[in-house]
DNA sequence: ATGGTTGACTCTCAA
């Protein structure tokens, strides 16, 4: 069967609706993962995604800051969390699909403004899980599961995943220690990067847009902040990779846009 | 070098 999965740094689920309803029927995938959702789970609108069709649900969600949910119209099995760095914020979700394929969303740290981790506890904060994330997934290299893995890393790991390389060296998101830190992550489970493997290295390939610009689409200067990796096992899975640029344009947008893709399973 | 905008929520923080 064909398997449809999106994934979509929301910034707040609540304010999102109409977007979520338009989502929903120009892309219509089986399964959804959010990240920033910002509520706690209780005030979670489960009502719309049952009325889109997604009757089954992983939320895990918080007041205010972070939240990840796994939306799905196929049956969700073994839901899990991780905490990482004894911080109790939401940023990781796992579930499993028909077929034992994992789903790890995953919403790692923006890192602040200041990209020293001596100076910036946020920063370090990001490094911290990066390290924490490459040690999990490495642990686990050579287990042969089907696993595919989504989110807003916040790290645009390569020079056309950014407006200008040079200009961001030195901006969190694109520091060579945080590029560094993810490929090494990418490398200690061997997931193949989903969105690389349809849109080549070459091109330019964003997937956010800052709030703070005038005109986004004129000036351009995005980051490929979100991710869709693919065990070794379920990459041979990928038929094909959208980026809805389209989304930031949209009213009320996210400054992310959904990525998609498509597997046969 | 700075400011620009958005969202949740409190009179500010995080992104």
């Amino acid at each position: 069967m064909r398997l449809k999965l999106t994934t979509w740094n929301v910034n707040s689920v609540r304010i999102r609706g109409q977007l979520l309803r338009r989502i929903a029927a120009e892309i219509n995938p089986d399964v959804l993962c959010l990240q920033e959702t910002k509520v706690e789970d209780g005030l979670f609108p489960m009502a719309l995604f049952h009325e889109l069709g997604f009757n089954h649900a992983y939320i895990h969600g918080q007041r205010a800051y972070h939240g990840v949910a796994v939306l799905s119209k196929l049956p969700l099995e073994a839901p899990r969390a991780h905490k990482w760095c004894n911080v109790d914020d939401c940023r990781h979700a796992v579930v499993e699909l028909p077929g034992g394929i994992e789903v790890h969303n995953l919403y790692v740290p923006a890192g602040g403004d200041v990209p020293d981790p001596e100076v910036n506890r946020k920063f370090k904060h990001k490094l911290d899980m990066l390290e924490a994330l490459t040690g999990f997934y490495g642990a686990r290299e050579g287990d042969g599961k089907k696993m595919i893995l989504v989110g807003d890393l916040n790290i645009a790991p390569l020079e056309t995943d950014v407006w200008s390389h040079k200009q961001l060296l030195d901006v969190v998101s694109h520091t060579p220690v945080e590029t560094d830190g993810l490929k090494r992550l990418q490398a200690a489970y061997g997931f193949v990067d989903a969105m690389r493997a349809i849109v080549p290295p070459e091109e330019r390939l964003y997937t956010w847009w800052s709030y703070r610009n005038r005109d986004w689409a004129a000036s351009n200067r995005g980051r490929r902040l979100d991710h869709v990796w693919l065990s070794p096992a379920l990459a041979p899975a990928l038929r094909g990779m959208e980026v809805k640029r389209e989304a930031r344009g949209w009213e009320q947008p996210s400054d992310h846009v959904p990525v998609t893709i498509e597997l046969e399973v």
